[in-house]
DNA sequence: CAGTAACTATTTACTAAGTATATATATACG
DNA sequence: CGTATATATATACTTAGTAAATAGTTACTG
C-alpha cells in the first residue's frame, strides 16, 4: 500500500503530529494492516523534504504538526486520479512454478495441489467472515472479503487449468 | 518477484558468472519481467554474505563464478514447498477509495469507472494476446495471460459490487 | 578495413521503503 | 504505590532495486 499518499489523505483533512497519523491510518483501515510506527516518521521526513509537507510548528504538547502543502495536495490528487495497474503478468506463484520448473523438482502437480489447498482454506475462513460482516453490518471490511473471494475463485479455477497442462 | 530465489534456481542446476545469471533470468521467464543487471551483482553480494553461494574462483574469461551452497539449497527448497500467501486483505485499488472518501475526492462513483474502464481495456488487449499465443504455441506466456484475464474478469465483478453499494 | 553499433560483463553510489529498538512521559488500575 | 499500558518520537539499519559509468569483444556495413 501507499503509506505516503495516506499520510498525505490524512493530512489534508486537518494538521496532525506522527502519533496521530498512526492512530489515523490504523482507523483507516481498520487495523487490517499492520502500520510500523517508526515508518511514519521515516516517512513524514521523506515528505518534509520534498516539500509535500510543512511543519508549522509545535503544539502545546510540544508535539511537531505537520499540515499538507499546495504541491502535496497536488500529488495526492493525481495518485487518486489515476487508475491503478494491476501489473497484469505477475504472478508469484507462476514465478514460483517456472523456478521449479528449473530445478527437478519433484513433483510440481504436488506444488498446484498444495498451492489450491492453501486457498480452499482461505475460502472457508472468508466465507465464515463474510457471515460475520454480514451480522455486524461492517460494510467496509464486507467488501473487502468479498473482493478477496472473488479472486481466489478466479485463482483456483487457473490453478486447474495449469494442472490439467 | 524474487530475483534471490530465482538466482538459487539458475545455480542449483549449474555454477554461473553474473551476466550468466542475468541472461538465464531473462531466458527463465521469457523477458516478461525486466531485471536491472546492476541487481543480479548487488543480489550475489547478499547472497555470499548470507552463505547461501560461494564462489569456488573465476573461469578462463575472468569471470567470478557462483555456486550454491548447502545452506542455499535448504533455502530455495523451503521457499518451493511453501505456498504463497495471496494476501488476502490488501487491494491497492481499495485502498485507494478508503483514502478518497477520506478527503471530499469529488466522485467515487467516477473513480470506479475509470478504473473498471483502464480494466476493460486491460482485457480486449489481453485476449488479442492470448490469440496471438494460441497461433505461436507459446504455453507459458498463454497461462499467463489466462491468469490475467481470470483475475480481471474477478476485479470488474467486484468493482460492479462497489459500484451498487 | 575503419567505424560504429550491439553485446558481454561488472562496479558502485544511490534511493525508497520498511524494520527494530531505544527512549521517555503520561495515565490507568488494582 | 507500583506496574502495565498508552502516548510519542528518534534513529540506525536492512532489503530491494535503480541509474549510470566503465570497458572489452564481436558483428556488420559502407
Amino acid at each position: 500500500m501507499s503509506v505516503k499518499h495516506s499520510l498525505l489523505a490524512l493530512l489534508y483533512e486537518r494538521p496532525r503530529h506522527g502519533y496521530e497519523l498512526k492512530t489515523g491510518f490504523d482507523e483507516l483501515v481498520q487495523s487490517m494492516w499492520p502500520l510500523n510506527a517508526g515508518q511514519v516518521y521515516t516517512t513524514l521526513d521523506r515528505l518534509e523534504r520534498d516539500d509535500l509537507i510543512e511543519s508549522p510548528g509545535n503544539d502545546q504538547k510540544d508535539r511537531k504538526l505537520y499540515t499538507i502543502t499546495e504541491k502535496g495536495v497536488e500529488t495526492l490528487w493525481s495518485w487518486l486520479e489515476e487508475p491503478v495497474e494491476r501489473s497484469l503478468l505477475k504472478d508469484e506463484f507462476y514465478f514460483k512454478y517456472l523456478c521449479a520448473s528449473h530445478v527437478d523438482y519433484e513433483d510440481k502437480q504436488q506444488m498446484i495441489q498444495a498451492q489450491k489447498q492453501t486457498m480452499i482454506k482461505d475460502v472457508l475462513h472468508l466465507t465464515q467472515m463474510k457471515q460475520q460482516m454480514n451480522r455486524s453490518g461492517n460494510d467496509t471490511m464486507r467488501m473487502l472479503v468479498e473482493g478477496a473471494l472473488l479472486h481466489l475463485e478466479a485463482d483456483i479455477k487457473w490453478l486447474d487449468m495449469i494442472a490439467k497442462d
